[in-house]
DNA sequence: TGTGGAATGTTATAACATAACATATTGACG
DNA sequence: CGTCAATATGTTATGTTATAACATTCCACA
């Protein structure tokens, strides 16, 4: 199988994560990750089903993409932009974590960040009104420092 | 015309946002509205095409419906969960805002609070990375204070 | 009362995601 | 090594969410 080039260090984070969690990183899901790393944006499951395609020179059915989209996420590797309905690689698949994303509306690139006191904050929120939270979507839009020089000039 | 029963109060906020913006609040959207008011939790496009169908006896096509939503989210009345793809009427429509949700994740209810200190912070993180935010997406998802008390006992 | 912009209707289709079931691969263990 | 069970993948079909393109109707205002 034809896959994308993977820098070796993010291959055995990869790895470790896996290894971690008895997880199976198979070809099939490595492309996968692989492909998402080299393409550097967010991708929607149908736009990497193509990618995949024209590498592999072969058919995929969606299901398979979601399936190795839904492993990826379980162990870290992928997050899901919620706003956008689509695919990000992790950019600290060295750690577990919560994350937080600025989406930039004019050139599409994503930032992932971490921020302690927001979390923090957010459980401070759900505190106050008795609820017990698992999990925070947290996604800003707005410009990327690029994006608004050249907007405002 | 059937539409579900609106309470005046909510009718007024719902006219007077419109008027504010030079907006028609016309039947079908006032209907649809309605009809989210009275359903008392968050709605999917598809779900409410239904009940308004129930209600008025005739197809409504998607497009319709999605053409009410959006210009009830653009007016402040509605605002969209990205992490579930519902539809929600604003508790607060009283003013304009941002607002954070809280959705539980057993018996699907959802808070809607706002926190000016967390908009205060994500403006301060986008700060720090450069980034010029514009809305920000705040969707916490774990169990409301009655569905944790249940579950744990 | 005519006219232009906003709203709605109609038909079709695009984009996103999962169900149900068959087959193949892997790895533990005798 | 063989076989069994679990995991992963393949195949086909379908469900769900959302929009495109274009025609028609409604309504405020001149």
């Amino acid at each position: 199988m034809k896959t994308a080039r993977l820098a070796a260090k993010w291959r055995k984070l990869a790895e470790g994560r896996c290894a971690e969690k008895g997880a199976r990183l198979t070809p099939a899901r490595l492309a996968a990750y692989a492909e998402m790393l080299a393409c550097g944006r967010p991708l929607s499951a149908y736009e990497l089903i193509g990618l995949l395609e024209q590498r592999q020179e072969r058919k995929i059915a969606p299901l398979t993409v979601y399936r190795h989209l839904d492993f990826l996420m379980q162990t870290g590797l992928v997050h899901r932009l919620q706003s956008t309905q689509t695919y990000l690689p992790c950019d600290h698949p060295d750690h577990a974590h919560e994350s937080q994303f600025l989406l930039c509306s004019s050139c599409g690139n994503v930032d992932e960040v971490e921020s302690q006191g927001l979390e923090t904050l957010l459980s401070e929120i759900a505190d106050q009104h008795g609820f017990r939270p698992d999990n925070a979507v947290v996604e800003v839009k707005g410009l990327c420092g690029a994006c608004a020089v050249s907007e405002q000039g």
